[in-house]
DNA sequence: CCTAGCACATATTTTATGCAAGTGCTAATA
DNA sequence: TATTAGCACTTGCATAAAATATGTGCTAGG
């Protein structure tokens, strides 16, 4: 492709990024130092080679999917984060009071503010948690509480009513036996050792060892279908504010996709670093852009997302999302 | 007023509730009996009441909020559930496997599934709860963690990074003497019988003891503070779904005010049973009807409120609620 | 290889027109 | 006195027609 060719796909994708209007040749002339009669040619030419797209026969043109795309992986340069961008987000990050879920959600609250964009985190507690502590708090005759803990402090708890015939303290002996010899268990082989190392133990000391061994692999098993659930939005409505956004219909299409749980979860990302899916690219809704990145960071992970029109502002996202990329991810 | 006008404004609310259609005189001949010009002369006495108005000067009439109001009051006769939405319900309700939290979520997705209306729950924590246990759960050599047990099974936890002078051993035996001489404290008590009764204890028995005082007392205010917390909704996209939102302006006012948690929090109610709010007499939006009612169950409490346009189907709401009202409130 | 100029295509906005729904008022009726 | 029939009038809505603006494709000449 020709230099001038480059030039202009950069020029009519940054303009149609800021206007939402089909890019006509004459308003050209002046960037590109030529006549409209020869930019209307070229854009024949990129046309032809699938970058650019005209609403009707006549009108102006705008970038296709495949543009953007040769946009992002040719043309664009990232932008750097301001002073006060980076200032706001380290204040997130230094601030050890608060837990790190906590802390990734305020961080999604930032980006959507600071790009007008809508942003979800999918987070999880990291399968590279281990056992730490599993312990047993009577509530009342009948009731108990379970309570687990990993090495990398996150706790999650079970209630149960127990069957008259379970003791209290068979449940706290058998949590004992499972704190010794389980303790540092990666948290999703807890189950499977329980049944193979503390079943067979527990059923020479304890009488109703099965209803025992039941409300532990309940709780453990609680413990890791909790462990995908966490996701936080911000600022849904920056995206239908958006000008595309200006029929009814098409905003109550989006927002209802933004209400269906398993749709949003399809957009966990494991790939590293920053993912861009454009349009028919992204399965969440081909009038969208996507961009992503993973973040693993004291025992927790999951997916930062930036949702927006096609015609996001990808240099400033891709620049804010690698600041935040490098940030959030510690080596194993 | 006469029998006849309150007639004539129940059929006309019932049937701009179903249409949202002004409803003209002749449609209404055949319900009250008598002509269309009757009904006019009766419409204009309505009118002048203020309990009817008009979109413009020939089109038929409209409830005007004080109609609305005095059908709730009046004319209206609440819907008694379908069995079948008993039965979702009970299978809620009587799911002891569920955290209550939980289980009041999956009842407003249900609720918000039955009346096709936006539902929210702004739930906390009682202050009825009462200090269970609190435990100290060591992560490594200056990392710890602090798990606080109410008696009605609520669970939080919170991490510190210990100072270096603060053994553990100081902060487990510290937590032996509060859970020996707290127990059964008032949750909102704690802080303050922390300082009178505990503080003056360990100051013997402790070498650092202000700084394992403050850790305790940390965790304990961490614990209050997130008594307000959780926020649930379902069916955000029913609200903009109905007809009246029509318009793209109409329906990014009202996403962003549900994306506006202090104007949520608003929502929360006080008053016991069914309250209802019409339009101008809530503080969410004008333009939609709010009905409200608590719960107070195991330990929780908080507010389901259903959030629906004026012309929401006032039977068949309060009828709903009133079930979830009687189920999910336990005497004091 | 570039550019000026012109015919043509489409969207957008404005104006005109006819139809449907429903009211208010008056005079007649039971 | 309460009810009704009839009619003039108002407004909304849909559709069509006309005027305007933007921008293209193509041809011919520099």
């Amino acid at each position: 492709m020709e230099e001038r060719q480059k030039k202009l796909l950069k020029e009519i994708v940054e303009s149609y990024i800021k206007t939402v209007k089909p890019v006509g040749s004459k308003s050209l002339c002046e960037k590109l130092n030529c006549s409209s009669a020869t930019i209307r040619n070229e854009m024949v030419a990129l046309e032809e080679m699938g970058l650019l797209e005209k609403n009707h026969i006549s009108s102006g043109r705008i970038p296709s999917e495949k543009g953007y795309r040769y946009y992002v992986e040719n043309l664009m340069k990232p932008k750097e984060l301001t002073g006060e961008d980076v200032l706001k987000l380290q204040t997130i990050f230094s601030n050890n009071n608060l837990q790190l879920s906590d802390a990734i959600n305020q961080c999604v609250e930032i980006i959507s503010e600071i790009t007008n964009y809508t942003s979800i985190v999918l987070g999880k507690k990291s399968h590279n948690n281990t056992l730490r502590q599993v312990s047993i708090i009577p509530l009342s005759e009948e009731k108990i509480i379970a309570v687990v803990c990993t090495d990398q402090g996150v706790v999650q708890n079970k209630q149960f009513i127990i069957p008259k015939q379970i003791r209290i303290e068979e449940l706290v002996k058998t949590s004992e036996i499972i704190n010794k010899m389980l303790l540092g268990t990666p948290i999703d082989e807890v189950s499977e050792r329980l049944e193979y190392d503390i079943k067979p133990i527990i059923s020479k000391k304890i009488e109703q060892y099965e209803s025992v061994y039941h409300i532990f692999m309940e709780a453990f098993q609680n413990f890791a279908s909790n462990l995908q659930e966490n996701i936080h939005f911000s600022g849904k409505h920056k995206l239908i504010e958006k000008p595309e956004y200006n029929n009814v219909e098409e905003i109550r299409k989006i927002t209802s996709k933004f209400e269906d749980e398993k749709l949003i979860k399809k957009i966990e990302e494991n790939k590293k670093g920053i993912n861009i899916y454009i349009g028919e690219e992204n399965e969440f809704d081909p009038n969208v852009t996507v961009i992503k990145t993973t973040y693993h960071y004291h025992g927790e992970e999951g997916t930062i997302a930036i949702i927006g029109p096609k015609r996001m502002e990808y240099d400033r996202v891709v620049g804010l999302l690698s600041y935040i990329n490098e940030n959030l991810n510690e080596e194993d």
